[in-house]
DNA sequence: CCTACCGATCGGTAGG
DNA sequence: CCTACCGATCGGTAGG
């Protein structure tokens, strides 16, 4: 009896990761992520030393990931306009429960301890927000983009596509190509018609 | 003794929104609240029914100035780009801890109970999202802004400060006119520069 | 016998 | 990796 189960950590991690997203950290219960996978709670705390270091566990993965396409983007030869649009077209075409991840690493981190937040946010700093302003800040000096403060520049970015890392809003499901274009020309060009533009000022 | 004191349900309300705000609904203890005002519990619960009322009263305070505002700004006899620019601003302009209550109302709805949470969730809409949405979409029947689903139109403008949302992100305290206006400037105009549009597609 | 509260403790549940 | 539990703390309420 007692057969280990290799597979459970990848189970519970999954499964976790969608408990996570649907209650926040403080919201779900150990309990609820052994009912939902019809283990014991200690099962859990075979595969990890408590609550903390499964939920790092899960932003840990998903940023490592995040990082690697960012990397390739970043490779691109191509002008820092058309990173930006591969980037955030990476981001939204990813399924749901995927973007949500982004909003449960920025929203739930200020309910870790004060060492373990410290450390994950400077991984999140380092692999993730500041390499998208690393390519804004290029596309400002190659005059494409607008020379605006870079952080300003970046967390505009990164909110416009906010909204769409919630779970289940209506109509956060997966996007439709036409709607992942739209939100990307709001911040490429604006939600201003170039015509509107010539009359004022 | 056990004089009444009327001022302490205002007291109260000012003191956990600060605090909802720094730990979220539930990673504050309603003893922390009755704490850090140096009354019972008890005293909290002759005020408010439970913890959910008094999380309930906070934000629909905050929503029907919000409204108020916004009803003002529709009102304005000027382009629909002006009343998003004053929308923008008068948000934007807050301090911290005002911007922070539409962080927590957006973020923390999921906590409260099935019923409290769709009723709270249709006024949300009426008093705020629906009004937002009313504007973009007179903008664009006036040909001032691009025909895009007037539901990312909405998205992308409360997404675009989102981050300015957050309570104690670096230089989330009182923003600048400067970052202000560059955040207006994203969401009307874009970050590409206009020289730069010329040159592709 | 009301109000506006307090000291103490309730039944349940959190992480471990 | 289970059953059986713990110290503590949660939201909420008793009597006075």
């Amino acid at each position: 009896m007692s057969t280990p189960e290799p597979a459970l950590r990848a189970r519970i991690l999954s499964t976790a990761t969608s408990l996570f997203i649907q209650h926040g950290y403080h919201g779900l219960a150990m309990r609820q992520i052994a009912e939902a996978l019809h283990v014991s709670k200690p099962a859990l705390y075979y595969h990890f030393k408590d609550k903390e270091e499964l939920f790092l566990a899960i932003l840990t993965m998903y940023l490592d990931e995040m990082e690697k396409a960012i990397d390739r983007i970043m490779a691109e030869p191509v002008a820092c306009r058309e990173k930006v649009r591969d980037f955030m077209e990476y981001v939204l075409a990813q399924p749901p429960d995927q973007r949500a991840i982004i909003h449960l690493a920025s929203q739930e981190v200020r309910q870790l301890s004060d060492p373990v937040r410290k450390s994950f946010g400077q991984i999140y700093q380092k692999k993730f927000i500041g390499k998208i302003e690393d390519i804004l800040k290029a596309g400002m000096q190659r005059g494409e983009f607008k020379p605006i403060e870079p952080a300003v520049a970046t967390w505009t970015l990164l909110g416009i596509m906010y909204p769409y890392f919630y779970p289940a809003r209506a109509g956060n499901g997966n996007l439709s190509e036409e709607t992942i274009r739209q939100i990307i020309t709001v911040y490429l060009d604006g939600i201003i018609t170039s015509s509107s533009k010539n009359t004022v000022e």
